[in-house]
RNA sequence: GCCGGCGUAGCUCAGUGGUAGAGCAGGGGACUCAUAAGCCCUUGGUCGGGGGUUCAAUUCCCUCCGCCGGUACCA
């Protein structure tokens, strides 16, 4: 069986996720339901990286066990990633010994290619942080937060020989145009190798809430972005199930926010090529999502709670809103309004009328059953629109458009709605033209089942229960889809009863 | 500073060397199966400013303005 192995970055638990957070799951979500309905065995690894200084803060400031605060917090993301549907296969936690034992293994192996050293790390560090303050964030050399010249501090530290890389991975991104997408991130990639690369620490002194340095009593742990790529080798088996990382690896996608590309496509293809491991075969930089044109930040309070949003208007109506209002490759716009004004206009206006109308049709005109016509064909204007959504479905969704794909299948349901009134069973009723409703309803419920399954990745609650009122469960339940379904018109049995219930999206007034 | 992207109708965006398109919003109309939804028609833009190349530029080149991203220890 083909696999799809897909990955999404790990989140730090200081705070719970955002709907820019989201923004990745459910796109990431999206692409996992998609293969399987492809027919993939898919593993979807998400999770959360612990090891960070912020984190063990947190704790403390809350008068927990950090362990325990992690495992805490670890439940509410998964509720809340529960929430909004996000079929994840492997959740992962950075402090878990699986994890720990393959950080080590990953750190000796690299050693024992000669490419761990001891050096000196420089850096600004803050007494009153307690931490070391980023150059660039620095205000006129001072710590921005406390206002204090910090101390510069030379530690010992161990250091990964990423130069010596630097030909390799230039090498194996120019020849691989598809390993970071969107271009404009393998742009940048390309800009930052040419420039040259440094080594780096990757390790840190006295940190007692870390992966041990193995072989070192001094008190070293490894840094937290060097653990935190492992974790995509160690969901997949890497130091606990060899069969299983002999599948799944290398990994067909790893899904990140921008800002994360250069660890991704730099840093961690080095480090699997010291380690002698596959590198995975793409990475996805997707853009962020802001609200009223501000990056979503605490500080700003600009957050936006996806459960919460969830919880009044359904998970679906919040992963369609993200799916089909922002291109995944590209930064998006929140906000209530816009997410309000796509539901009503794409969900309940355009699909949801559509399927209800014709239900209710069907219901007043042919007795709630369908008639398989006897020329079972769609007019060619219908089967034209039907064509090419279809034909733009996989190409799209392959590539992470699934804006336009779904951009594409609406074209289809707007079309739908033009077809009924252009036919006007209601006229054909009086006329008691029935052969022709009969045509026309099953031309329109061929067509809905074809789109059930189509937008299914996207907004898995809601295509089920179109199917069901389609009266489809009693042929076959959803689940066993697949995307030869779409391309076969008329599985449609003759005297489908159909199952009209509430609307499927109601209107928000 | 350097590198890259963007600036097109109220909003979100598409687009081409031959004097601009979609969706939403706004306005009007006919209908009634439907969630006052759907359908049809329609208002609306000197395509950021300036210059150049060309018979012709929004589309190519230069320049200016504005916004954004990258420019290593930020997941």
């Amino acid at each position: 069986m083909k696999k799809f192995f897909i990955t999404t970055a790990i989140d730090y638990p200081n705070s719970l996720p955002h709907v820019g957070t989201a923004f990745e799951k459910i796109g990431a979500d999206v692409m996992a339901r998609y293969k399987r309905l492809c027919g993939y065995e898919t593993c979807f690894l998400m999770g959360n990286d612990e090891h960070a200084v912020n984190v063990e803060k947190k704790a403390l400031s809350l008068g927990l066990d950090t362990q325990e605060y992690c495992n805490k917090m670890a439940e509410k993301f998964k509720a809340v990633w529960k929430q909004l549907n996000v079929s994840y296969d492997r959740f992962i936690q950075t402090s878990e010994p699986a994890h720990i034992k393959a950080s080590q293994e990953m750190f000796l192996r690299a050693q024992k290619n000669g490419d761990i050293y001891k050096g000196k790390y420089k850096g600004w560090y803050c007494n009153s942080c307690e931490s070391y303050v980023k150059e660039k964030d620095l205000v006129e050399g001072k710590c921005p937060v406390h206002n204090m010249p910090p101390a510069a501090i030379e530690e010992e530290n161990y250091f990964f020989a990423l130069s010596k890389y630097r030909d390799r991975i230039l090498k194996f991104i120019e020849e691989n145009p598809s390993f970071v997408e969107p271009e404009i991130r393998r742009n940048e990639v390309l800009n930052i190798l040419k420039e040259g690369l440094e080594d780096l620490s990757i390790s840190r002194s006295n940190f007692k809430w870390g992966i041990p340095v193995p072989g070192d009593d001094s008190g070293h742990a490894i840094y937290v972005w060097f653990d935190a790529l492992i974790n995509y080798i160690t969901g997949a088996g890497f130091s606990d199930d060899a069969e299983k990382f002999a599948r799944l690896w290398p990994a067909d996608v790893h899904v990140i926010g921008k800002d994360i590309t250069r660890f991704h496509c730099i840093i961690w293809p080095a480090m699997l090529m010291s380690a002698g491991v596959a590198l995975p075969k793409k990475v996805f930089g997707h853009g962020f999502v802001y609200n009223k044109g501000a990056k979503m930040s605490k500080t700003l309070g600009t957050v936006v709670d996806p459960a919460g949003v969830a919880e009044k208007y359904g998970a679906d109506t919040l992963r369609f809103f993200l799916v089909r209002e922002n291109p995944f490759g590209q930064d998006g716009e929140f906000s209530i309004e816009k997410l309000e004004s796509r539901y009503n206009s794409d969900l309940a206006n355009d699909l949801g009328n559509l399927l209800h109308r014709t239900l209710t049709m069907t219901e007043k005109y042919q007795q709630g059953r369908m008639a398989r016509p006897a020329d079972i064909a769609p007019d060619a204007e219908l089967q034209a629109k039907l064509d090419a959504a279809i034909k733009a479905y996989e190409p799209l969704m392959d590539a992470f458009e699934f804006r336009d794909a779904l951009a594409k299948i609406w074209e289809l349901i707007s079309y739908l709605n033009t077809y009924i009134e252009k036919s006007a069973p209601w006229t054909l009723a009086k006329e008691k033209k029935f052969d022709r409703i009969a045509k026309v309803m099953y031309d329109v419920c061929e067509s809905l089942r074809i789109i059930s399954i189509m937008i299914s990745p996207v907004v898995p609650a809601s295509a089920e229960k179109i199917y069901a009122q389609l009266g489809l469960d009693a042929v076959k339940p959803m689940k066993d889809m697949r995307i030869e379904d779409i391309k076969q018109w008329g599985a449609i049995p003759d005297g489908l009863e159909v199952k009209k219930g509430a609307p499927v999206f109601q209107r928000i007034v």
